[in-house]
RNA sequence: CGGAGCAUAGCUCAGUCUGGUAGAGCACAGCCUUCGGGAGGCUGGGGCCGGAGGUUCGAAUCCUCUUGCUCCGACCA
């Protein structure tokens, strides 16, 4: 990809109103534009993160059994009079009449329709367990957004549906996604840690939730030293609280080696029993015939919050700082002055070389701007690598291979450096 | 929903108090000089100052209403 036909348009202006690290590298870095209070449209670079992450989700979830689909974002009002949530919701739902005055909203969450899909198909017992999910587009008009996209009223979401036949399947349903979100939040680059939480409006009786650790994150975390070094099975009990459930006078409080720390939430899990089933008449009949409301759970994952969540763990005062598993790109090669023979055909054939593997994404800046900008651009978009191939340097047959997380920098040929990536 | 602000060029902002022909930097376009750490020079295009009403000889500036956005709080994934 050419930088300069790509859609990414950076900015040395700080953005006044932006006041956490992460909206205001989103914005200088031509990620996001807003369009109104807490809705953004999602910019070249940042779509190319949203699909990386939305990727490896697919693949922890496909490993479990999950099934994606694609529910719809504008629902009747009638499914959600069904299950009571109509009336209960509140202002933060978006209702919308259609040209008929009929009823409609702009979906919060799914445990409606996908009850809804569900009882339209699965009719027995052999049809059981059930695990679908989406990542789609969800409108919550929250009181105050703010920090960009990590509180929206529009933002990306995966959100998983489960249904089983019996409290203890569930049960194993719930400690199976559990397990499949630690490995999503680790293949992101991240470390999370997951705290027993409330299940709040969804209902419920056992619900985690998962933060990253990030200081200006709006929860504070109480949790167990020994969370860091737990396993995945210790990982559900290990003790850790936020802010809301935490009692500093209480037994099970004193007797750990708290830590505390500041979080933001990027997932959340729910078992909530036949909470919907029943209010749905949902069903299904067992091997003697008798009606059974399945047992549900939902889980969800806020990908767009998400994306800011890993820039405010992942960033430092020269830009962002991707982590490989998500990066817009692997490589960004940076050929510093493109009225340079020499300069521009060793870029070119590292570019050609590099583009043509399936392992690398590749950036080429071949704009003419001054070195600086370039540089100090290269460094705001947070590619992982950098092949910086100046004049002088090129002169001696030699170009920089740099890491943008260490600052490390190498002198190597450019065969040495194509075979680095291709190798 | 309570409290506080802001709205002037694509962006960041000055000008508003004290009414008198619309400003800067950056960005953009052209030309030239540059070319290894956010370059310099010259030239140019671009805004009836969020909207409506009012006061006035005259309103970006004063008054009223309105819309949008931001921040603090409560709420929330």
């Amino acid at each position: 990809m050419l930088f300069s036909r790509f859609f990414a348009h950076t900015s040395r202006e700080v953005p006044s109103d932006a006041k956490i690290a992460s909206h205001r590298l989103m914005l200088r870095s031509g990620m996001i534009s807003q369009t109104a209070s807490g809705i953004y449209c999602w910019l070249p670079l940042a779509v190319r993160i949203l699909d990386k992450i939305s990727q490896i989700i697919c693949e922890e979830q496909d490993r479990i059994g999950a099934n994606r689909v694609y529910f719809t974002t504008v629902q009747p009002a009638d499914l959600w009079i069904e299950s009571g949530r109509y009336a209960a919701y509140g202002k933060e739902m978006l209702r919308i009449k259609d040209r008929k005055d009929g009823d409609f909203l702009y979906s919060p969450t799914n445990e409606e329709q996908a009850t809804d899909v569900f009882r339209k198909y699965v009719k027995s017992y052999r049809g059981l367990p059930v695990l679908l999910y989406q990542i789609h587009w969800k409108f919550r008009d929250e009181i105050r957004p703010r920090f960009g996209v990590m509180r929206g009223r529009e933002f990306l979401m995966k959100d998983g549906y489960s249904f089983d036949i019996s409290f203890e399947d569930a049960t194993r349903t719930y400690e199976k996604v559990f397990k499949s979100y630690l490995t999503i939040f680790r293949r992101v680059g991240m470390l999370p840690i997951p705290v027993q939480a409330d299940s709040g409006a969804i209902g419920g009786n056992m619900s985690h939730e998962f933060q990253i650790l990030a200081n200006t994150g709006e929860s504070t975390i109480y949790y167990d030293k020994k969370l860091l070094e737990a396993s995945d099975d210790e990982l559900m009990t290990t003790f850790a609280v936020t802010d809301e459930k935490y009692d500093p006078q209480s037994v099970a409080t004193q007797e750990k080696d708290l830590m505390i720390s500041k979080g933001v939430e990027v997932g959340h899990v729910f078992h909530f029993g036949t909470k919907y089933s029943k209010a749905m008449n949902t069903f299904v009949l067992n091997e003697k015939g008798d009606k059974i409301f399945p047992e549900m759970g939902s889980y969800g994952i806020g990908v767009s919050r998400l994306v800011a969540a890993i820039i405010e763990a992942s960033h430092d005062e020269r830009g962002i700082i991707w982590p490989e598993a998500v990066a817009p790109f692997d490589v960004t090669i940076l050929n510093l002055h493109v009225n340079n023979a020499i300069c521009c055909e060793i870029a070119e054939d590292v570019y050609r070389a590099i583009s043509a593997s399936v392992r690398y994404e590749v950036l080429y800046d071949d704009r003419n701007i001054t070195v600086g900008e370039k540089l100090m651009d290269a460094d705001l978009i947070g590619v992982p690598w950098q092949v910086i191939v100046g004049s002088q340097k090129a002169q001696r047959g030699v170009v920089e291979l740099k890491n943008r997380k260490s600052g490390e920098v190498k002198e190597m040929s450019p065969t040495e450096v194509i075979g680095r990536f291709m190798g």
